[in-house]
DNA sequence: GCCCAGGAGTGTG
DNA sequence: CACACTCATGGG
């Protein structure tokens, strides 16, 4: 079944492909796949336009792709608001089809746990092992996510073996803690409340429970910092210190759309550690 | 082989 | 509060 929606600015390489999210792929002729829900999709950009393509009888795709590309956001108004801290001003701009993601709150919380001091592509291999262990086979040999009835039959040995490492035992422990309940209830929670809640559960610290915040329950005022992050801050705002002086400094000066702030400085000091393009520089 | 990774947990000063 | 140490492993 093929669908189409309208996101704009967009750009699908830049959202789908700058380590937010571990489920999709991009092959060479610039054609996206990963899974929504029990739907394997397609994804491809032609300009303002998203073209999709997923099973016969998927339903509601077209809705499950906007929200997950977030595409009822104001750019326009998020990069105004932005745009005075004269540092993001300087070559924002660029990053404009650069959105926010909105996963899935019970696979965001796994994939970020898994995320704690592993590099991205790792991060999509232990996020896949699960999918494929233990997740349901849906079309063309994809798998989804596993949700935590399915996932709770997995062991911890056999977590560990799959290549997950002493976060095996977090996975195993968030299986009997979190429930549709409780993910529901943090749904309707203030950020704050959603944060600390978060924070108690095995595996989470103050960076997952930032990441979870805004990847996966949507608060865009969310400043996740991880090393990345630490040093765009420090190369950019000479700013260092303790992830409380870090987080406070970013809720300062960046506000209610921090998260947007964080994915643009995330991404712009990898492009730059590459020495590839990159928009914001001290000088 | 070496260094690094979208850190967390625990213990100590 | 600030450090220091451990955890387990694959990727570049």
């Amino acid at each position: 079944m093929r669908f189409e929606v309208e996101v704009a600015p967009m750009d699908l390489d830049l959202t789908l492909g700058c380590g937010q999210t571990f489920r999709w792929r991009r092959n060479t002729n610039g054609l996206w796949s990963g899974v929504l829900g029990d739907q394997f999709i397609s994804l491809k950009q032609n300009g303002p336009r998203i073209v999709g393509e997923a099973a016969p009888g998927g339903r509601c795709v077209g809705e499950s792709v906007l929200e997950l590309l977030r595409a009822q956001d104001d750019i326009g108004r998020i990069q105004r608001t932005l745009r005075r801290d004269p540092v993001l001003a300087l070559g924002m701009k660029r990053m404009k089809g650069l959105r926010i993601v909105k996963l899935d709150e019970w696979e965001c919380l796994i994939s970020y746990v898994l995320a704690t001091y592993a590099n991205i592509p790792r991060i999509m291999k232990m996020v896949d092992a699960l999918a494929v262990n233990y997740g349901q086979r849906i079309a063309r040999g994809a798998h989804a996510f596993p949700d935590r009835r399915r996932l709770s039959k997995s062991t911890t040995k056999e977590l560990t073996k799959l290549g997950l490492g002493y976060r095996a035992g977090y996975i195993k422990e968030l299986c009997e803690l979190v429930d549709d309940q409780t993910l529901h209830s943090l749904s309707a929670a203030p950020y704050e409340n959603l944060r600390r809640e978060l924070i108690e559960l095995p595996g989470v610290g103050e960076k997952v429970a930032d990441c979870v915040s805004l990847f996966g329950f949507g608060r865009l005022e969310s400043f996740p910092i991880d090393l990345w992050i630490e040093r765009a801050l420090a190369r950019l705002y000479k700013k260092k210190g303790s992830y409380r002086a870090l987080r406070a400094f970013a809720a300062r000066r960046f506000g209610e759309y921090a998260g947007y702030a964080q994915e643009y400085l995330y991404h712009n000091e990898r492009m730059h550690a590459r020495e590839q393009e990159c928009a914001f520089s001290e000088e």
